[in-house]
DNA sequence: TTGCGATATCGTACGCTGTACGATAGATTG
DNA sequence: CAATCTATCGTACAGCGTACGATATCGCAA
């Protein structure tokens, strides 16, 4: 009994994952905690319940990633992936279908990841983290303007005119998404289709 | 020596307040609230550092309101008392000027108060809450609708369109103020007034 | 003036959070 | 087989919201 050691008891560390790649765990630990926050919201997603629901110390996703601010950076990450995807993928085309087929692509990922999408614009990005919507706003951007050189803007026009139209277009979007997911939209009582369509006749990039 | 008391000491209750009135109290530790959210962003909100403001034990705050949720519910009201009559003042007409006015007033709340205005849509609401968004939406809504019946709307036709251009009018409107907010607005190089003016163009009320 | 009941104040304690530190068991290498 | 390296995670600490209860002070009746 001569032995009150610096800490009372230090249990075994067992090697637990089933994962090869470290990458893979990452990932692994990223999928957890956007269940998480989809089921139940952003408080919710602590470091002990990550770890816990996959059965590992919490200090153990230290070893993957940067602590909290590093989950939520790769869970912003999968979103803004996610969202710029499958917008691509429903706007084959530069015609007014596929700019209906982009924008309830938009405002699909947002209704469907209503916590995901509020942590993708509350999230602090760095300058890196930044490209990925500066991607998303490229694309557009770019899709709008061989748009209009189709209708014979040019040069400085051109330019101006599509960021003008790729911008109104996006702010049209995102302040419709984060409203519908606020559930602040009550004080509109249609649908969300008809205020797609009803945006898309006034902002849209084209039939302005 | 022979007194272990069930807790150790307790100091005595001090009466420190300089108001008078219970609700001047309450309005008090909600603009020490709105100081902080506003200097140190609402992490920093937190009671103890509210009370600490005041010179006041923690749990004081509870004799005046209902926690922090019912803190951020009092930053929210104040946030919306303060946007909705801030736009009053600054659309006083039905004309293009008066909706550019409205708008700069608008954006220049959600520029000036960030913090604020994200727990102004981030925080859940009640019904009774709800009144206070109603309301300013409500106002926006009359002005378009007086305005759109001098124009010839009338019946179904009027309720519909001003509805339609009072939500895309607000939905825009917000869309740049979560944008501009969260520092998401550099794809868009333009100063804020260029952005409100195009937006103005194509989305608002009237001339659209 | 005195006494007493009501009330506002707040010290303490509990269960949570993120995470720094360090001990250890298992894997890896010679 | 021995030595080293490393992933794991128990413990601990500060800080959070807040329930509880002790108490100093106030308002009021006698």
């Amino acid at each position: 009994m001569t032995k009150p050691p610096p800490t009372k008891t230090t249990r075994p560390p067992t090697r637990r994952w089933h994962q090869a790649d470290q990458e893979q765990r990452r990932e692994l630990i990223t999928q957890t905690a956007l269940k998480l926050l989809h089921q139940k919201g952003l408080p919710a997603v602590t470091m002990r319940a990550v770890a816990g629901k996959l059965g590992v110390g919490a200090m153990t996703l230290y070893t993957y990633i940067d602590g909290q601010q590093g989950l939520h950076r790769e869970m912003v990450r999968q979103g803004f992936e996610k969202l710029n995807s499958g917008c691509a993928e429903n706007s084959t085309l530069g015609t007014a279908e596929g700019w209906r087929g982009g924008a309830r692509a938009y405002l699909r990922f947002a209704m469907e990841n209503p916590n995901l999408y509020r942590l993708m614009f509350d999230h602090f990005m760095s300058d890196d983290d930044k490209d990925l919507l500066h991607g998303g706003f490229q694309h557009l951007f770019d899709r709008v303007k061989s748009r209009l050189s189709c209708e014979g803007y040019e040069g400085d026009n051109l330019d101006r005119e599509s960021r003008s139209r790729a911008g109104r277009f996006w702010i049209a979007l995102h302040g419709l998404a984060t409203l519908a997911t606020a559930g602040r939209l009550v004080v509109l009582e249609g649908g969300l289709d008809e205020l797609i369509d009803d945006l898309l006749k006034h902002v849209a990039p084209d039939r302005a």
